[in-house]
DNA sequence: ATTAGCACTTGGGCTTTGTGAGTGCTAAAA
DNA sequence: TTTTAGCACTCACAAAGCCCAAGTGCTAAT
């Protein structure tokens, strides 16, 4: 993985970069004599041919045609990557405005996601991606009736990693606040702790039974609790700034962008597949690494964002495969940084708080 | 509106309905012969070609160039749509699916809203709109507050019209149940049934007198409701099946293409034309009759969904201008249909309720 | 090992030409 | 007066041909 010499000479090194670069900002093939105007290289442009021509064999590079200058290949931009991920240094001076926006917006995972994959996309001209996993095992933490009208009620429950989700349910029955509250108290007992595969027929069954004359509102509440669940494991993927992608002439074929689109809102294949290649840092997937037939010549940054050491979501942005990884790399890991700092202040906040009860003895 | 007569022979009419149809079907100019073949005219091509000379004249008919067949100019559109409107018959076999697609899905606005987006897209093939219209006076009904650790509360506000929110507040000080409570009964004397502009000093002043030691959850805790209540007022916009715009060659155009889709994601300008052109039924805005310039070969067919009167949303279909507003206004009125079905069902189990209860004598 | 020079390849842009669909008009038929 | 047949005319679009620039690979000289 680390491992960025792939036995290439430092002239091939320079002259690869040298073409990835002049490739991502020109979107054509760039050509030996092209290179040699816009690097420093103390030779000529022969010599870069016989380069490019050792390159090519050894699969960094490709011809569209003969007699055409030469275009990265997947190889080439992952060698690229590979290189810069261990290069590129967080530079400080847009980070200031970074937080301040994120602050501005921050309360719910959903919306420091929403805000920074747009965030993201404004900053690099791509598309960008916000996504939340898919959490195998959330529990509920507490529960909370409120009655809103005789036949309406409102169930508030706070998840073990502190989201609060809300729900109105609707009975076809009168009921009172009294029976409300005795449910409540039977939820918190019950269906505290558990995941939403531990909800079974008996626990419903001793709910009902408890519940006596309003059992009528056992079916319902539990229902919506099964629901909130699973809409919470479900994982959930937005984009924003796909205009952005209009922009490249890679995605001018209306035919292969058609079905971009289509892959995008299906939502679950891209889900699986970030998922899967989910790791602590920032990761690079170029075109075919991706199962997904259509990502051919895209490539997808993200990096996953964790509170507590768990990943609670996963940022990033998608273009095409000639993207300007130096920029979209450092974007994405400010912002990903600018998150965990936040997180990480509210943490210490916690933190102190525990500290001093403790010193002053419990509340 | 409803003059569906312009002073139109029959044959006339006929022709620039066969031509309309043809043109949606196709995409490409239609000629004299064309119609002849596809056609149950007594005629001749000439005597077609004449009436289409006719037409032009008129303003219903465009030819794109000398010597190509003629294409519907908007007014053209907009007769066929104005004498389809009065014309098209609920046809009642397909509604059936879209109810219980709906009912599977439906408790908040939000999602039926999504789902009917979601479903109007699928059923017809173009893209899918669903709205949230601004909404210009929400109050608070009930809040509730609810503990969650030492610096964390969730606060539930129920609305006016009956939506539950939910934001989680976090605080820097201790706080307790005890204090929490108290804000609450606060918070529901003096916040309810007040619109956000209400919220002034004044108000702010005296609630943080009232909790004296506790003042410091009062800022939170507005600011929270503030927030919401504008989020609520915002309005908000939807799309789904972006990729079958991609199906249709007048989108082939990247450039343009990436405009829209630039403008869709502002929301703001199509938030402003729909809320505008809002009628009671089913409205349709074909090309340049709106002023986003972008929208020029696009047409926007939407109706509101009503709930006791009130439009809670929007949903509706944007493709292109030549779309088959036969089926389109079919499906969005099935859907927008059955949605309202949906409504009246809860509501007449909800009036049952109060004349049950008033016989009874109330509670 | 590098370089200069040259022959060779090839896609894209340019004009040219041909073709077919479709029109408008006129004169004859109904 | 309306409809029709016939014909000349107009264009967009596709195919064909042509030229050019960019870029390569190879060879021979440095």
């Amino acid at each position: 993985m680390a491992n960025d010499n792939y036995g290439l000479s430092e002239r091939k090194k320079q002259i690869l970069k040298a073409i990835v670069e002049a490739h991502i900002d020109g979107g054509e093939p760039v050509g030996s004599k092209y290179i040699l105007q816009n690097t420093l290289m103390s030779c000529s442009s022969a010599t870069i041919r016989n380069e490019m021509a050792e390159l090519e064999q050894m699969g960094y590079l490709v011809q569209p045609h003969t007699s055409a200058g030469r275009v990265p290949s997947e190889a080439g931009y992952r060698f690229y990557v590979d290189s810069l991920v261990e290069q590129y240094a967080r530079t400080t001076h847009e980070v200031v405005k970074i937080n301040q926006l994120l602050k501005a917006k921050m309360s719910e995972i959903d919306q420091i996601l929403d805000t920074a994959s747009r965030l993201a996309s404004s900053m690099t001209n791509y598309t960008g991606i916000a996504i939340k996993p898919k959490a195998s095992s959330v529990t509920m933490q507490k529960f909370e009736l409120i009655l809103i009208d005789s036949n309406h009620f409102a169930m508030v429950m706070i998840t073990s990693t502190g989201t609060v989700k809300t729900k109105k349910v609707t009975v076809t029955s009168d009921i009172t606040d009294d029976e409300l509250q005795r449910l409540s108290e039977l939820m918190n007992v019950l269906l505290c702790g558990i995941g939403a595969d531990m909800i079974t027929l008996p626990i419903i069954m001793e709910m009902e039974n408890e519940m006596g004359d309003a059992s009528f509102l056992v079916n319902p509440a539990v229902k919506c609790v099964w629901e909130v669940m699973s809409e919470i494991d479900g994982g959930q993927l937005k984009f924003t700034g796909l205009n952005h992608l209009l922009k490249y002439p890679e995605y001018s074929d209306t035919q292969q962008l058609g079905q971009l689109l289509g892959t995008l809102e299906e939502q679950d294949e891209i889900l699986d597949l970030v998922s899967e290649s989910l790791e602590d840092d920032i990761s690079v997937l170029i075109g075919s690494e991706s199962p997904v037939k259509v990502m051919n010549n895209s490539a997808l940054v993200f990096k996953p964002i964790k509170k507590n050491g768990r990943t609670v979501g996963v940022i990033g942005v998608l273009g095409p495969r000639r993207m300007n990884y130096r920029q979209v790399l450092k974007t994405i890991d400010e912002i990903g940084g600018s998150i965990a700092v936040m997180f990480d202040e509210e943490r210490q906040l916690n933190q102190g708080k525990i500290k001093e009860g403790d010193s002053d003895g419990g509340k």
